[in-house]
DNA sequence: ATGCCAGGTAACACCTGA
């Protein structure tokens, strides 16, 4: 039996935070690694940058937005890219591969879906009821599997610094929460959760007012794991090391430990 | 109430983010 570490990570631009992100990746030493807002098309990831590091790399890009990619030290079999349900969505925010021969991973970037009243929360939402039916589906094949991303969905009032501050945000609103819940009670575990239940935990604060520095935060980026997986979760933690840095994501790292 | 900062694109301003 040996243990590996599943990271979630929200770069905010590959090729903006390559440096950073390579370091990072040496000093916690992922095994896997699921990307979100890469912001660039397949052809310009920095492949050869990132396989040099002792990582096989997948991507599901685009021009300018969004983006997701996998990384793992062994070989990601088995890629579908896409989340189903719309044939017309053409925004690149989910692929799933299979890495250790045997682990289904997803790498989510689910709609932001601001401002309220607009398409684009309309837009959250129904991506929302796709992802629910997916993995809904994926569940019967009974897999080890880890849906991680930047789910963009503050779960309760205690995972944001003030929720009087987020109360007309997206993020926050009531049919944002419940959707989220949906997708966790079809039996999914909550890794960080599993072992960290303690309020006031974030995995993002904005760049702006000095956020980083008060500590006003957000938790959104999440990794839901299926019943399989669950029961061979060892750890779970949140790096805030990277956010600290000189040219950081605004974004951290939120990682879990399974046992294959 | 709004902008604050950051990235990308394209062009020397605007869009998006959360």
């Amino acid at each position: 039996m040996s243990s590996i570490k599943i990271a979630t990570f929200n770069v905010n631009s590959i090729k903006a935070r390559l440096p950073n992100f390579l370091a990072w990746l040496k000093a916690f030493s992922p095994d896997v690694v699921l990307l979100q807002e890469i912001k660039c098309i397949d052809e310009n990831f920095p492949r050869l940058e990132i396989e040099d590091a002792g990582y096989n790399v997948a991507t599901h890009g685009q021009k300018t937005y969004n983006g997701v990619a996998i990384l793992s030290k062994t070989p990601i079999e088995d890629v579908v890219r896409g989340l189903p349900g719309d044939p017309t969505d053409e925004q690149a925010r989910y692929m799933e591969g299979t890495v250790y021969g045997s682990v289904r991973v997803a790498a989510i970037y689910l709609p932001n879906g601001n401002p309220l009243g607009t398409e684009k929360f309309t837009y959250k939402l129904g991506w929302m009821d796709r992802l629910k039916t997916h993995i809904q589906r994926r569940l019967v094949d009974e897999e080890i599997a880890v849906w991680g991303g930047d789910y963009n969905v503050i779960p309760t009032d205690t995972d944001v610094w003030d929720p009087r501050a987020m109360k007309d945000d997206a993020l926050t609103q009531p049919e944002s929460r419940a959707k989220f819940r949906a997708i966790h009670h079809l039996g999914l575990t909550d890794a960080l959760r599993s072992f960290h239940p303690q309020p006031h935990l974030y995995s993002y604060w904005d760049y702006q007012a000095g956020a980083w520095q008060k500590d006003h935060g957000l938790l959104i980026d999440h990794l839901l794991l299926s019943p399989q997986a669950a029961d061979r979760l060892t750890a779970s933690g949140i790096d805030k090391t990277p956010r600290g840095q000189e040219k950081a994501s605004d974004h951290t790292p939120v990682w879990c430990e399974l046992n294959i």
